[in-house]
DNA sequence: TATGAATGAGGCTTCATTCAT
DNA sequence: TATGAATGAAGCCTCATTCAT
């Protein structure tokens, strides 16, 4: 791991730990075995340091959610697929769920730079629910509407979760979660 | 408006605009017109000011959301009713809901109080749940899910809208939102 | 006890119990019973009822260490007399004795004031003092520094006695004290 | 004089010339030619740094009081030793005894750094006095007593000649005041 | 290149004082 | 005359950023 990673995966430590506003970059140095100064040939400025996290936590996010889809199955198995790869990725990692929750309320990252960050999964998505849409199994309605609703309805679940465990029992299954998604969105 | 609401109402302008670490009590006294220590007549602390401004968003948007409900429907329409009422209120009020947003992520606020202010609303739907599940035609899943998937949903594509309103067509009508959120929870 | 007694009382409770600069007006016109305008009427500033306070104090020193003393004993009677009224105020009101030390720091008092609180006492004893130089039995040296040593001495043990009571025994009696005055000035 | 040692200094004589409330940190800083902020890098708090200075200061006076003392002599000749050592250190170090009663009145200092500061003179002390009892030249009463009127005596002299020079003629000598403690004790 | 001491702007909070009621 | 809400200057402290070493 060299330096610049060192950094981000400090940051996201202390970051996920006590928030962004109490993660000094002098600590960030500290965790990171790195003087101040450092961070600041690898950062332009702190914002961007954090800018940074956000895109990598969401391509680590993307990544998970695509991994192992196999062009070969149908539409919906290959979105049940997904989305329990969406879901688990949340439930299991912890710190970078929390992460995103902090750095998604950062009002200086643009909205360019959390729009081109999703383009990935996005495309896949989209033409997974074209075609669901063309087969006449998914309801015709936009793109954006159907895969935020799945998304937002997991996340959602996925966080309330992580906060207070003892609310919903632990018997969530996978296959629960994708059905409601797939009941949602399917005609 | 006493001092006391000005203060509020204040504060919400601000930290919707700017964030929460852009808005300093000096800022918050300025748009309130008085002087910075006048806020601390009314408040501990920004925390408590925090808090309790957080607590009031709650309380605004679980209101509109039971607005016109009525136990002589069936729990079918009523939960379409409420949620129909909660994009509504997401959707009008958008200083409530980027304000919502930005305080959500905010650490300070504990846990208890979030779940306090969810109470009301809570106990309305797990009732209405409960007696979906018992006619059988709610799925037989724990009610936080049930809730939290359909709000999640709901929340995050008004968030989406809010943020990208080119992304989604301006077509998306109450009847297309409730009808996902039914879909997904019905048997 | 008129409001203005009122407010010196509450200003002397308060400042021995919390320090001068934990002792905010507003504080004292609560424990006055009174608003805090209402102080304003009756000192200019919190300074100059800070400085009333000590010589208020001062004054009833001065008094109590003057108490019984009878121009008819023998200097020496007199001075044992004054010392072990010094020491018993001292060490009996131990609030005031507090409030005396932390307006002794106090730099806005000046050391005009502070002089004039004590002109009373002082005349006292440098009659004494002469008139025991006099017949011989004081030392030959300069009042102030008799009168001085004597207070100062008396003034340090209550002090330590009040503040570390477990360091001296309890057993220290008036004698004991008037004692060390005496065989110090004396010839 | 590293940066510390600087700070420190800086804050001695600005608290010895305005007293603590109106030696605020930034003062402190532009005497000390520094950032605000540099003196925490130094100090927790600015109460810790008063605690410090604090500390500082009876070092140097105990270490001025013992200076030369020769445990060949008799315990008069080294009690009256210290005494003079502890006068002239109070009397020649105009700054650092107005600065000792700022600090002592300041309610910020636990009584076990005041206690601990003093341990090592009162150790030294507390044996002459101990000896001096056993040969019968002492009067028989607690050391806390004999020494604390000592230096109470002593000290209240060198701040009263300090406020008001004129009051005392300047011809106080050393052998003066130490016989003025000596009387005081001796049997 | 790496460091971390230094900086100083800016945030939160307190409180003496004023003034409308 | 009495009140206490309002004010804003000023205090303590944090931290992003710079720069000499």
């Amino acid at each position: 791991m060299d330096k610049r990673e060192q950094i981000l995966e400090a940051a996201a430590n202390l970051i996920a730990e006590q928030g962004l506003q109490s993660s000094p970059v002098s600590q960030v140095a500290k965790q990171a075995c790195c003087g101040a100064g450092t961070i600041y040939r690898y950062f332009e400025t702190k914002e961007s340091l954090i800018e940074e996290l956000f895109v990598l936590m969401l391509q680590r996010l993307t990544i998970a959610c695509l991994e192992g889809d196999e062009s070969s199955r149908t539409p919906e198995q290959r979105l049940r697929h997904i989305w329990a790869n969406t879901y688990n990725y949340l439930h299991e990692n912890e710190r970078d769920c929390v992460l995103l929750d902090h750095l998604a309320a950062c009002p200086s990252i643009s909205e360019e730079i959390r729009a081109e960050a999703l383009e990935n999964i996005h495309s896949v998505l989209f033409a997974l629910l074209d075609q669901g849409k063309a087969d006449g199994i998914i309801k015709d309605l936009p793109n954006e509407v159907l895969a935020t609703f799945a998304y937002g309805g997991l996340a959602t679940i996925a966080k309330k979760r992580r906060i207070a465990p003892h609310m919903m029992g632990i018997q969530i299954s996978n296959e629960m979660l994708t059905q409601l998604c797939w009941d949602a969105i399917r005609t």
